[in-house]
DNA sequence: ATCGCACACGTTATACCATCACGCAATAAT
DNA sequence: ATTATTGCGTGATGGTATAACGTGTGCGAT
């Protein structure tokens, strides 16, 4: 194989995994995985299990996040930084149930507090979800 | 029907959300409505619709929470007997991987600063979810 | 009384989300 | 060459959630 689909500054991806993410980055609302196995038939993808293998390693790179109150994939869109070192475990994410629309933002003082309350616990914390549901500014306006 | 909105009122349950009701509470770890199901046959649920009427119906008293990240149930268990009012719409989860448990908490700095945010951002939140996965003291310590 | 309405209930069918189990191909290490 | 690793393709299966329809009961208004 030669070529590689997007010279993006990315880790390399393969084909696969550019197409779903690929998909990710061009939408303007989370989408399922089935949904993306519906956006890329004509790309040869079939099952999907193809789509669901892609996106562990993408969740895994940072690339990607999965909101777990939709069942569905957004791709990174950190507000500063990049797709490396302490905002992976941290990242919160406004989810407007209007307009799909959704904004990632690091809070750490949030972070830091649940850091606090597992620490006294005993509790030793592998992932963090937070997630808000509501309105965006936009739809609230309307 | 019952006016009571929120303050230490247990509303009249229908039969059906007793038991549902009953299986979460009798529980020690999270339900999938499936399961719920399941152990309930022998009392005459047979339909999948049946669990998820009764469950939210519970969910709006506030008697049980979803696990968004589980797609499962658990019995409100608040920590300080405050199983009414405020606390509601601000509960967090930390859920062991390896033995189930889930431990529920109410951080109010947490609460605080999500609610700092969403101010700033013009996002008018209408719910909240916070999961911690990770380790309980005890299977840390195995 | 009986009509209308709200609400819980029961059932079937279907849609949507996720993984298992298998086998094949390309690459890297021994 | 043998083995280990990783990604890929496919069919089958299992788990989660709702749509659509119809029934029955309680209760206030007529
Ligand atoms: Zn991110
Ligand atoms: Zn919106
Ligand atoms: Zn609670
Ligand atoms: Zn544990």
């Amino acid at each position: 194989m030669s070529a590689d689909a997007a010279p993006h500054a990315k880790p390399d991806l393969t084909r696969n995994q550019a197409l779903v993410f690929g998909a990710l980055e061009g939408a303007e609302a989370p989408l399922s995985a089935y949904t993306i196995l519906d956006q890329l038939r004509d790309d040869g993808l079939r099952a999907p299990l193809q789509i669901y293998r892609a996106l562990d390693k993408l969740v895994a790179f940072g690339l990607v996040h999965r909101l777990e109150s939709l069942n569905a994939f957004v791709a990174c869109n950190h507000p500063a930084g990049e797709a490396d070192g302490e905002s992976h475990g941290t990242a919160a994410f406004a989810i407007c149930e209007n307009c799909d629309s959704v904004a990632e933002f690091t809070e750490q003082d949030v972070a830091e507090r649940l850091r606090s309350w597992a620490k006294t616990e005993g509790f030793e914390p592998h992932s963090t979800v937070i997630e808000l549901r509501g309105l965006c500014e936009a739809c609230r306006a309307a």
